[in-house]
RNA sequence: GGCGGAGUAGCUCAGCUGGUUAGAGCGGCGGAAUCAUAAUCCGUAGGUCGGGGGUUCAAGUCCCUCCUCCGCUACCA
């Protein structure tokens, strides 16, 4: 039985369409599953939303709607969002579902078991945007005098009966946690600042809520609902059958890594694992804190910003292969990063549509037509064909695999780019189109060992462009089993092509899309135009 | 205020434990080629590596200091 890999998104607040914060963490997180199971390991990718809450409650109810009904409709286009985007998730999880809400009160009972967890009062300023109390000293005052909390958002004088979490207790166990997995919170300038937190001292949590009812009941405590987090985190283990603890949480769990955006992080990196060892559960081997997408002119894509641009409607204009691309190979995970749509086009131009997609149509459309679209023979290797192999090998064996492996994606994908430019390079020094009157079997050679490098080249890159990919690889007639690393490196060429395997005619992988440019081109009508928006 | 990041070619950025002429991509410029999605390949970038000081035979790469931006966090009030 291979080797089981579990991952996880956040759990998205669906108080709002999808962002292209929401597009980023699931498309990385699809791609680091598609690469596990390129490596032949056993995957389970887990997200979903978050939806209770009382600014949930208060959305709906202020749109005439049922909190549920309403909450179905928002959750809804998250889900669409990672049907849209190619996010290969195998169970996404409502906070709502009944399955997660006996998750979460399992987890309770088990908290509350090791004793930590006992019922005080809690008063304080309550502000219901953020769904957290504040200090009187912590607020800022906003015009005429108005109490507002350090977000700016609006606060309540709140009086309630509220469960604590004895979090104070974990400080040491936490503390030790770090310090014996130094690779629990990544990247390592996260992992300051958790520390700093923690060492600063824990105070006990609240956890539970009275001011509404849009939530999971604390269970023998009527009048209670979980504290959102609680919940939210708990899909995590809802998500692969938790409290059932055969089969698939048996398997999976503990999650390998959950990736979550940086401001998150604290609830990741300090709650979680201090709820999960109070409930005597095994810890997740890492939290992965990325960075925020920004827009061009540098505003930040915050949740309740209102300026975020529609992560769909960029996918369906430039491709949803291109979109991703752009993201992962742009990006380096773990920072922020910028985007554009002249960005996402120059890339997607450069590398997808000139550097491989045309790598890959020049090289089939030269076996279509001068080999009667029969894959060549192979006449004996040379030395440069030797040396293209050897870094083509290396790279889709060692140093792809090895940059995934540390989440560094946009090394991956740099380090692909690399191997396809030069494969461009050797075509053109070998010229096959000139070997085809002076040497037919060294030019059949020369194609042969590009199929060879462009099929494993595609299968090296799946992970992030995996519509492309799968089709490109369709179109070669490589088979499914031979589609991730081992397969693609072991040889199948000439059983391939003594198979009698024929190409069809080849067709443009990425189209090369035109863009607004102050400089003319010569003949832009030769460019395709993307579709409008 | 504390802690932590970042400041490197026009643009976007790589540069681990200090060591030959500081790198890549894009853009620009010049050439080659014409199989291919007017795509490709080769050559070319005269950058005070934010400023200043220091350690060292040798510093983007270590130390000090200053400036700018960002993140986490605190406090005075």
């Amino acid at each position: 039985m291979s080797d089981p890999f579990y991952i996880t998104t956040a759990i998205a607040y669906p108080n709002g369409k999808p962002h292209i914060g929401h597009a980023y963490e699931a498309i990385a997180t699809d791609a680091i599953a598609r690469f596990q199971r390129l490596m032949g390991r056993d995957v389970r990718l887990v997200t979903g939303t978050d939806e209770h809450g009382l600014k949930m409650a208060q959305t709906a109810r202020s749109a005439g709607r049922e909190t549920l009904e309403f909450a179905d409709e928002m959750s809804s286009y998250f889900k669409e969002m990672c049907e849209s985007l190619n996010v290969s998730y195998d169970c996404f999880m409502r906070t709502s579902d009944p399955r997660h809400h006996e998750a979460s009160i399992a987890l309770w009972k088990a908290m509350e078991a090791s004793g930590d967890l006992y019922l005080d009062r809690y008063e304080g300023w309550y502000s219901v945007r953020d769904e957290a109390y504040y200090g009187e000293e912590e607020l800022i005052e906003g015009e005429g005098g108005v109490k507002l909390s350090p977000q700016g958002t609006p606060v309540d004088w709140t009086v309630e009966e509220s469960w604590f979490f004895r979090l104070s207790r974990y400080q040491d166990k936490l503390l030790e946690l770090y310090s014996n997995h130094p690779d629990f919170i990544r990247p390592e300038s996260r992992k300051n600042e958790v520390l700093r937190f923690v060492e600063g001292g824990l105070k006990d949590l609240s956890v539970s809520r009275t001011s509404f009812d849009w939530g999971v009941p604390v269970p023998g405590s009527p009048g209670h609902v979980m504290y959102v987090w609680v919940d939210a985190l708990t899909t995590y283990l809802s998500g692969i059958g938790f409290p059932a603890k055969d089969g698939e949480f048996n398997r999976f769990w503990p999650a390998n890594v959950h990736i979550i955006g940086k401001d998150i992080v604290r609830f990741h990196a300090v709650y979680w694992p201090a709820f999960l060892m109070s409930a005597g559960l095994p810890l997740p081997k890492q939290v992965f804190g990325h960075g925020f997408i920004l827009a061009r002119d540098g505003a930040k894509m915050g949740k309740s910003a209102g300026n975020a641009a529609d992560p769909l409607g960029l996918a369906e204009r430039y491709g949803v292969d291109q979109f991703r691309y752009f993201l992962l190979r742009e990006v380096n995970f773990g920072q922020d990063g910028s985007w554009s749509e002249e960005a996402i086009v120059t890339r997607s131009n450069a590398e997808l549509a000139n550097s491989f997609g045309n790598l890959a149509q020049r090289t089939l459309s030269q076996i279509f037509k001068n080999c009667d679209a029969y894959l060549p023979a192979i006449h004996g290797h040379t030395k440069d064909d030797e040396a293209l192999f050897e870094l083509v090998g290396k790279t889709i064996s060692e140093t792809i695999p090895a940059a995934f492996e540390s989440l560094a994606l946009s090394q991956a994908v740099e380090a692909w780019i690399a191997a396809v430019f030069a494969c461009n390079a050797y075509i053109d020094a070998q010229a096959p189109w000139a070997l085809k009157k002076t040497d037919f079997e060294r030019m059949e050679t020369v194609l042969a060992t590009l199929y060879i490098c462009i099929a494993q080249l595609a299968v090296a890159i799946s992970p992030i462009i995996p519509a492309g990919a799968s089709k490109l690889l369709d179109n070669m007639g490589i088979l499914p089993e031979l589609r991730n690393f081992n397969g693609i490196a072991s040889h199948w060429y000439s059983p391939l092509a003594e198979s009698g395997f024929r190409l069809e005619q080849p067709q443009g992988l990425f189209p090369g899309w035109s863009f607004r440019r102050t400089k003319r081109r010569p003949d832009a009508s030769r460019f395709t135009l993307p579709p409008e928006l």
